[in-house]
DNA sequence: TGCGCTCCTGTACCGCCAGTACAGTTTTCA
DNA sequence: TGAAAACTGTACTGGCGGTACAGGAGCGCA
């Protein structure tokens, strides 16, 4: 028990970083298990097929996803009581983490799967609407919360603002990887604070 | 001549569809002939190698991408003098022709090619980067033009603004996916639309 | 001590796929 | 009508996903 889900971690590790790097249909099982240094038989002992190594990697990546926000924005209200300057400072934390990764952001399982959503099946579409949906609820409670307390410039949608997250987080990683720049993604996500903190700003005083 | 120039851009067709939907991986030379209807040798006449048919997409499509936005935000121009009207009223012109599209954006080869970079040659890559240079290039020289006769409420680097546009483009196509609702991707486009209006706002009347 | 379970290895095989090689054939257009 | 363009046909290679089993090493427990 312990020595296999060592093994199955070491599987899904390798795997994770090539099908980032290449896409999942580039990434080969042979390859894999060079690699970590098992046989194919191994292999499929721990997944009946690809497409189950594609769920397990998925549902791991979206796990670790959520640790990632909880402590980040949960540490956002630790040191603000303000749910704004809260919400603030946690886009500030995650744009500073974002900036530290040395060779830039690895990439995301999921706009992975979007872009080959053909490869999989309905189950692991399902996965990839749920994250979509958690990022939702849990940045629309943020930004329902701020407007219990501010009112916004422009009479904009709490869960649109939400999916805006997911959007400059998802498409500044595309970017970033298409310019090879890797401090755009923390820029980007700072432009989007910007207008954030804008959007809930009172009114010029007169 | 004229015949293959036809049948290339058959194969090219059913290949972006193809590549677009399960990734450039998964998408198989034999399966893109039995569709249009040729043998293999007919396709390796017209491309050396899969990653020649890779490079030949990308350059097509990036082509007609120019092609779209040089009308789009033409069209705005001509009727609006004022840059800032005239880039709002471009952005709801893209929204809305993003708005209409049947079955949702069917992908950007662009952000395929990302996020799945380790799967293409130097070349492709070097077209990825150029794309997203052009982006920033025309969006750019918008913002500049805006903050001649504007004064943005946030000191914001015109880059990273026309860098947003296309990080709300790739991240909205990503979202609409992932959730499976093709109306994101415009609203999320209108929220941006939003934001640029609210950062040109003169400041709140005294 | 040995039984059974987990966690593999080894071997052999199938059909799909990218790519090569090249000879031959049809189509097109000047 | 003839040369070039645009293919077809055939035969092959090696990698890959996947299947099918048979067997074995190490470990916990009665």
């Amino acid at each position: 028990m312990r020595k296999g889900e060592e093994t199955r971690t070491r599987i899904l590790d390798a795997a994770e970083v090539a099908v980032l790097a290449k896409g999942f249909g580039a990434t080969s099982i042979d390859e894999l298990i060079v690699e970590i240094g098992i046989t194919k038989s191994g292999f499929f002992y721990h997944f009946r097929d690809k497409n189950e190594l594609a769920k397990a990697l998925l549902e791991r990546y979206i796990e670790n996803d959520e640790k990632i926000y909880d402590e980040i924005f949960g540490r956002g209200r630790e040191l603000a009581d303000d749910p704004l300057q809260a919400f603030l400072l946690g886009l500030k934390l995650l744009s500073e983490l974002l900036a530290d990764l040395p060779n830039g952001h690895p990439g995301c399982l999921v706009a992975t799967m979007c872009t080959q959503e053909r490869a999989f099946d309905r189950e692991i579409r399902e996965l990839n609407r749920q994250a979509a949906l958690m990022w939702r609820r849990r940045f629309g409670a943020m930004f329902r919360d701020i407007m219990q307390a501010y009112r916004p410039r422009e009479p904009l949608d709490a869960d649109q603002l939400a999916d805006m997250v997911s959007t400059v987080l998802e498409g500044g990683i595309v970017l970033s990887k298409a310019l090879k720049e890797p401090k755009s993604l923390p820029d980007q996500l700072l432009v989007f604070r910007s207008f954030v903190r804008l959007l809930f700003q009172p009114a010029a005083p007169a």
